[in-house]
DNA sequence: TTTAAATGATAGTATTACTATCTCGTTAAA
DNA sequence: TTTAACGAGATAGTAATACTATCATTTAAA
């Protein structure tokens, strides 16, 4: 049986829909090899065209600008990583195997999901630890955000939010410490590659020790007393 | 008494000290009024020098261009804060203390310092909060940090370390709690003031609650067995 | 088969991110 | 006292970026 699987994206993020033509499809595809490769400092609309083999033109009328186009793939992420989240935790009684599940998840890397054909998770994913602040660090998130823009990420953390409460319902900072694991899943494994005296990892580079850091700050937050 | 602070600066910074000229002095001044006010993309050394009233080509005889302005920047506000660090933990015997303090450092409001006239400490912080990344999560991370240029965040982030060792020498991820603390501070104050779901603090928007969360998580974890 | 949608091709503009050069006024060493 | 070095102002120019507009052609749905 093959299995599609196709990630809702909000409308506003696009002006027409890149998963429903050619097109749209291979735009995602390269603009996700070049954002990997370069940079998105150094990402154009006219390299991308190049790249796929169509003009400048032909981008504009799918994305207004480079900066929605990172907001679409990193809103893409976020939703096909709750996806993830949901189908590997679904089953699982114990809110702390729950919650290991899901910052192994976070902070480790991914298997390209064949189901997906037009998205290589695996650069997505690096994609996001190194640009993925870059969609809200602007002076017009609070409009972006007014536009649901974000959507995708902040209902992940609610799902995470809502695990944690699972294992401590006492516990007084669940979103705060949500949108923490996901950012240090993240910035942990920058640092830890590029930066590494800012981590304890430098030497090894393994991303098992992140998750066991990650662990560790999180469950002595959330089962003392 | 008049005192005057200086931060020694990496000399790889910039192309002529700014420290030691008017017009040098007035870039950094503007520029962190201008960054503030519009955001790091929409910030150019042509729009500096139209506010300092001087030309395009003056600018460049400082600074390479505008990142590694902020590069700059934001490394003369680490060396600072670390100067602060040290300064307000002085003569503290208890390690639990100066933690506190660090935190309470870090994660709140700065008064304007008027030791450093041509800087505004204040709007420094609201732009090491919303910028202060997009220093390193660049494609040249690598060979920016082969030049010292991030420097005084990693020493920073050693000083914090050193000071949770004290605490807990048995405690296994000293530095990595330290750059997480850092960048906590930051995120979850962005966060509170933006994306307020993503926090417990979006009612209040009050600083002092990241500060509890951030001492609840770094305390829970070092202390615990 | 018609017709609308999607794409391709081309052109053009304002802004950005620089580089180069020449002048002029200060200052500080010869 | 002269002179040369330095900081700064003024002007010019270029390649790339970030778009917008128009028109012709191909493709796919009604």
């Amino acid at each position: 049986m093959e299995v599609q699987l196709q990630i809702k994206m909000n409308e506003k993020l696009f002006l027409r829909n890149p998963e429903q033509t050619e097109l749209g499809k291979k735009i995602i595809q390269h603009s996700i090899q070049l954002i990997y490769k370069n940079g998105f400092e150094l990402f154009t609309f006219k390299k991308l065209a190049e790249d796929i083999g169509t003009t400048e033109a032909g981008i504009y009328r799918y994305f207004e600008n480079k900066h929605r186009l990172l907001i679409y793939i990193t809103a893409w992420y976020w939703g096909w990583l709750q996806y993830q989240v949901v189908f590997n935790t679904n089953n699982i009684k114990d809110p702390a195997v729950k919650l290991k599940k899901v910052i192994q998840l976070l902070a480790t890397s991914v298997i390209d999901d064949d189901k997906t054909l037009h998205v290589n998770e695996n650069l997505l994913h690096q994609i996001i630890i190194a640009e993925g602040s870059k969609a809200y660090l602007t002076k017009h998130v609070s409009e972006d955000n007014k536009e649901q823009l974000f959507k995708p990420y902040k209902d992940l953390c609610a799902v995470i939010a809502d695990i944690i409460l699972e294992c401590n319902p006492r516990y007084k900072y669940p979103r705060s410490l949500a949108s923490t694991i996901i950012e240090m899943a993240h910035f942990q494994n920058f640092f830890m590659n590029n930066l590494p005296s800012l981590t304890d990892f430098g030497k090894t580079k393994d991303e098992l020790k992140v998750v066991s850091f990650l662990e560790d700050l999180v469950f002595s937050s959330i089962r003392k007393k």
